[in-house]
DNA sequence: GTCTATATCCAGATAGAC
DNA sequence: GTCTATCTGGATATAGAC
């Protein structure tokens, strides 16, 4: 990795703990292992990291929810909807990196108009457009009810990115909330299925 | 209103649109109609101040999901349910003290275990605990079909609550956002309702 | 309780040697 | 590309007059 790379690294781990403003170059050229007048050599300022930051969360946004790719196949059973539902939502719960970008665009979601819609992209529409296609394959196998794909999207996202959302702040509750998580799931399935 | 009371108001309305970091005293003065040095007579700093909105959050939470008066009559009719449910949203989502804590809160979450804890409450717990009791009055009544009231109210409020956050950060949005949380008010009723 | 003046500190950023 | 030394501005906060 090279040390631009290893900024823009270090600056979001501390962006998405104490916040842009929260945080000082010197901070981060410290954990870089430089010190703050280098980082010059690499960023034109402060700002700068924070614009390549951002650009870096669109690319990852991108890569998560751009192509279709990432949906896998389709489940064709209760156990496999929960265990692949399930499975999705821990990977983004603990990538460490996704963990990162999110917790960074909530605090600084008001600091730009960019910031507000890619918050939005990331957070409502990546999410819902990707189990839209699921629950859309789903209904046209037979296994769900024949109903709006995009509303019962939005149901069943909506309560899961409020649960990571409080994980990423209460890391201890985190047990609890996956509990929850798996309830939730299950519940949706059974209202949403044809077979009793 | 006294200055003291003035500086409060003034300090959540700055702290909510550019976060605690991004406002200087300075300019919470200015708003005022005071000097800098002068706040320091009313609280001992910035951090002080800081903490009394906490205090001020914690009380309107009281007062909002406190006690179960808020609650209201329950809904007889789905045109009633509809009504009281977007009237809630409406006031949630319009007034400005409501509106500038959630900003705060959502910000600043990750400052404190304090933070944290009242951002899980104003976000989850008071909304959901409001809505499994009128869920669960409503079963009683045979209005919905029996279910876990306390999953039925996550599910009902949580797009809710996110929808409301995206209205935050993207105003324009806001016509939108209420067409998609009435379709989706009015789908849950129809789907957890015994009348066809 | 308000002001002006000021202390103190720390932030982002630059200059220039190596 | 890294460093030390330094500039400059802005921040929190205090002293003390009125």
């Amino acid at each position: 990795m090279t040390t631009k790379e290893k900024i823009l690294e270090e600056a979001l781990t501390l962006f998405s703990k104490n916040g842009y403003d929260g945080t000082s170059v010197d901070q981060i050229a410290e954990r870089v292992g430089i010190k703050a007048p280098s980082l010059y050599k690499h960023y034109k300022g402060k700002e700068d990291i924070l614009n390549a930051i951002i650009d870096a969360a669109e690319v990852r946004y991108e890569e998560l929810f751009g192509s279709d790719r990432n949906i896998g196949k389709l489940p064709e059973s209760k156990d496999e909807f929960i265990r692949s539902t399930m499975g999705k939502i821990s990977f983004t719960m603990h990538d460490p990196m996704i963990r990162k970008i999110r917790k960074f665009l909530i605090q600084e979601q008001f600091r730009s108009e960019r910031l507000a819609d890619i918050t939005t992209r990331h957070q409502l529409d990546g999410i819902q457009r990707m189990y839209t296609k699921i629950i859309e394959g789903m209904m046209n196998k037979g296994l769900f009810i024949k109903d709006d794909p995009k509303l019962l999207a939005t149901e069943l996202t909506a309560p899961v990115v409020l649960w990571i959302a409080q994980a990423d702040r209460q890391p201890h509750c985190e047990k609890e909330i996956m509990d929850s998580i798996e309830k939730h799931i299950r519940h949706f399935y059974d209202v949403y299925t044809n077979i009793q």
